[in-house]
DNA sequence: CCTTTTGTACCGAACGTTCGGTTCGATATC
DNA sequence: GATATCGAACCGAACGTTCGGTACAAAAGG
């Protein structure tokens, strides 16, 4: 027996506020779906959760992603890296002042993971079925973040092994502060991750 | 009621050999369930997969845990907090020297974590549909993981606001050492966070 | 000594449900 | 009149779960 009591159809609407019936391209589908994906991991976004969270029939999820579940979680996975590389990388690697790039990326980040209440797309993809299909991906994202973070910190004077080395620990750090800051439902342990970006500054 | 004895981890049964593995203890069962919860997460560890990992039918699984998956996923995290609790939270937290147990805690992370190959139970289940049904457990492993950790470094002269800081940040760069390492397939990430432990030590 | 019983771990085949995926006509919006 | 979305139906596979039955050791009974 199916009873499926489906009588407020705008329930599900109303999310994030823009109540929207309609995409207007497909990089705002893929935009709405990459914070599923953030939330519930490969395997916990079933089409039914995806569906349900950003307001389109699985039919319709069809419509912009026709090769299916795993195309979707593909491109989340290019929009977020084409997002971070505009917005992390490649500020963190240019020729700004270094406490203005620091600026820039820490408020990104803030704004990205929503003060540490949404999880790193990465990090969810960290488990075995994802890091199978993903894994090159994945791989190739952190390794650009520390690349870009060890740029920084050489630019602050830092030696190319010292820098690489707090490069690496800065993104560990954001990818722990995220988990810490989820399971703990505080913010403070993100937010002073992303402080330690600022560690060579003279203070 | 099942006290737990808990008489140290003696006994992991036969993992990747698949051999005709008949479980002598319930424990057993549970500390091979363990790896792979924290491998594929609360999700992706299907019963089809679990029961391929440790080489159970699944409905053998059901003898064992007659509550179903999560019960297991349960058991995991009640067995995964006992072992922490005896063999990391109560050594950070003793009255031995300072630099023992940071030797004593560092092997046994290293162990446990299989040198950065194998995640967190607590990283792989801070997704949606998981942090949902463990949210407290989690929230409670990490407070008391957190808590230990400063009383190691109040007693090594820290500050309690100094000491409490530290503590949730090497907890944190534990965490993201795990995910950095597994998606770097190298454990220098995780090595690094562990060694993070004796950031008070006068070199 | 041999049989029978009992207990427990485990198996294999199902059960009903949900999964990801597909199709199509109707409806709404630009 | 395109394009986007809906709603409903459908499929085979995989899901978590249940249950009758098997294998084998220890205990009980003759």
């Amino acid at each position: 027996m199916t009873e499926k009591a489906q009588t407020g159809t705008e329930g599900t609407a109303a999310k994030k506020g823009r109540s929207r019936t309609r995409f207007a391209s497909r990089d705002e589908v893929i935009a709405s779906v990459l914070p599923v994906f953030r939330k519930y991991g490969l395997d916990g976004a079933t089409l039914s959760v995806l569906s349900e969270e950003i307001g389109l029939q699985r039919s319709s999820l069809y419509h912009h992603f026709p090769e299916g579940k795993e195309q979707m979680a593909a491109a989340c996975l290019e929009q977020a890296g084409a997002q971070f590389k505009a917005q992390v990388f490649d500020v963190l690697a240019s020729n700004e002042d270094p406490q203005v790039r620091i600026r820039k990326v820490t408020e990104t980040l803030r704004r990205y993971y929503e003060d540490g209440r949404l999880g790193c797309l990465l990090a969810a993809f960290a488990l075995e079925n994802s890091r199978a299909r993903f894994g090159p991906q994945l791989d190739r994202g952190l390794r650009d973040w520390i690349a870009a973070a060890a740029k920084l910190f050489r630019d602050q004077g830092q030696g190319e092994g010292a820098a690489l080395e707090a490069a690496e620990e800065v993104v560990s750090a954001i990818q722990g502060g995220l988990i810490v800051s989820l399971c703990l439902g505080s913010n403070r342990a993100f937010l002073r991750a992303v402080g330690q970006l600022d560690r060579f500054s003279d203070r």
